[in-house]
DNA sequence: AATTTGCTTAACAATTTTGTTAGTGCAAAA
DNA sequence: TTTTGCACTAACAAAATTGTTAAGCAAATT
C-alpha cells in the first residue's frame, strides 16, 4: 500500500515530508514553522503535505508522537535491573540519559515547549509522563530505602533525587546557547564536556546521598 | 512630551501596549503572538501599535531589552560582598536567584527561546551574558580558591559550580508542566516546594564542595 | 481492455496578519 | 487667532499562509 505509485523519485514522499517537518518544527516551533517551507525542504508540492497529513496540526502531532515514543524507549529500561546496587543504577541512569540527550539535543526543548502549549487539549507527552513517572519513582524509592536500611546512604525522597538528576542532565542542553555564551571555551569540546559533566553529575548525586 | 495629548482614557497607551505585548509574547513566543491580539488586549486600535512601535519585531525587542535589564539587576549584586564567607555567598545566591525566578517564572523560558532564535543577528541577551559571566565566574573562583586554601572546601571549577546552581534552580521552572506531571502533588504547594528546593539545592551544593 | 485506486500537480480560494495612509480632533505654541 | 504637533481612527493594501479542488497519470485490479 505504501508504494502503489508509478516510480517514485524520493524513496517515500511521506517520509520526506516527515523528515523536513521534524527539522522545521524543532527549529521554529509550531507557530514559527511554515507548511510551505516544509514542503519545499522535502522537495514536494505543498499540496502533498495536505494530502498526506490534512492539516499542519496533524503533521505536528505525528512528529510529537514519534518523539514521545523515542523518549519512552530511552527511559523505561535501566531502572528495572533489580539486582544492581543503587550506585550502579544511578551511574547507569545518568550516563544513558545524557547520551540520549546528547544524541537528541533539541528534544527536551521541543517537548517542553509542546507541554507548555497544552493547556486546553490533552498532551500525549504529559499523559505518558503521568503514566510512567510514578512507577519509576516508586522503584527508585524502593532502591533508596534498601540502601538506607543497610546504612549505605541517606533516606531521601526519590522525587527530589529525580528532579536533581533531570535538572543537572537536561539544563545544559535546554539552555545551550546561554551556557555557551557564559562558559565560552569550556563547552567547545562537545564530547569532552559531555563526559566531564557525566562524572560531575554522578559525583554530585553520590555526595548528596552520603549519610 | 509623553503626555501632550487631549485627555487620555488610558493612563498611558504606550504602556498599555507594552503590558499586553509582554503577556502575549511570553505566552506564545514571537511567531505565535499576534499584533491584533496585543492591541485588543491593550484596548487600542491595532494601528496604534504600529504608530508607537512601527513593527512587531521592534515591539518584541523592546520587551526583550526590558527583561534583560530586569535579569541583570537581579544577578549582579550578591557576589560582590567581599567579606562574606563562601557558604554565605552561595546561600544568598541560591535563595535570591530562586526568589527572582519564582517572581518571574516565565522569564527563563522566554529568554532561552529568544537566545535560540538569534543565530543571525546579535542578541542583547547573549551579549549581556558574554559581558557579565566572566566577571562573576572569576569572582566566584577567587572565593572558592580562598576557602580551599584554608581547607574549608575542595578546589573545584567555578564554571561547573555555576552550571550546577543554574541547573538546579532554573530547570524546575523551565520544565514546570513536565515536572508537575511527573511529581504531581509534591509541587502543589508552590511556596512550600520553593522553600524545600532552596534548602535542597543549597545542601546539594555544599555537599559537592566538601573536601 | 476497462476500471479503479492512489499519487501528483497546478491553480485557486479564504483567511489571517502585518503594515500603511489619509484624515480628524484636540491642545499647546506662535 | 492661527498654526503646529501629537494621538488617534477607520479604511485600505499587500503579503503570507493554510487549505481546497479539479484534473492528469501511472499502476494495479477486474
Amino acid at each position: 500500500m505504501q508504494s502503489g505509485k508509478h516510480t517514485q523519485l524520493i524513496p517515500d514522499t511521506e517520509t520526506a515530508i516527515l523528515r523536513a517537518a521534524e527539522k522545521e518544527f524543532i527549529a521554529k516551533g509550531f507557530s514559527g514553522a511554515r507548511t510551505t517551507s516544509i514542503a519545499e525542504a522535502a522537495g514536494v508540492t505543498h499540496a502533498m503535505l495536505h494530502y498526506y497529513f490534512r492539516t499542519k496540526q496533524n503533521l505536528f502531532d505525528t512528529i510529537v508522537a514519534a518523539k514521545v515514543d523515542l523518549l519512552k524507549q530511552a527511559l523505561i529500561s535501566p531502572l528495572l535491573d533489580r539486582n544492581k546496587s543503587l550506585e550502579c543504577i544511578l551511574r547507569d541512569i545518568i550516563s544513558r540519559h545524557m547520551d540520549f540527550i546528547a544524541a537528541n539535543p533539541d528534544l527536551p526543548r521541543f517537548l517542553i515547549e509542546e507541554a507548555y502549549n497544552q493547556t486546553d487539549r490533552s498532551s500525549s507527552f504529559l499523559d505518558q509522563i503521568r503514566k510512567h513517572a510514578p512507577v519509576m519513582l516508586r522503584a527508585l524509592q524502593e532502591k533508596i530505602d534498601e540502601a538506607a536500611a543497610i546504612g549505605q546512604c541517606r533516606r531521601i525522597e526519590a522525587e527530589m533525587l529525580m528532579l536533581d538528576i533531570a535538572s543537572l542532565n537536561i539544563f545544559p542542553f535546554l539552555a545551550a546557547p546561554v551556557v555557551n555564551a557564559a562558559l565560552g571555551p569550556l563547552t567547545a569540546d562537545r564530547s569532552g564536556f559531555l563526559e566531564a559533566r557525566k562524572r560531575e553529575n554522578f559525583d554530585t548525586i553520590m555526595r548528596k546521598l552520603r549519610p
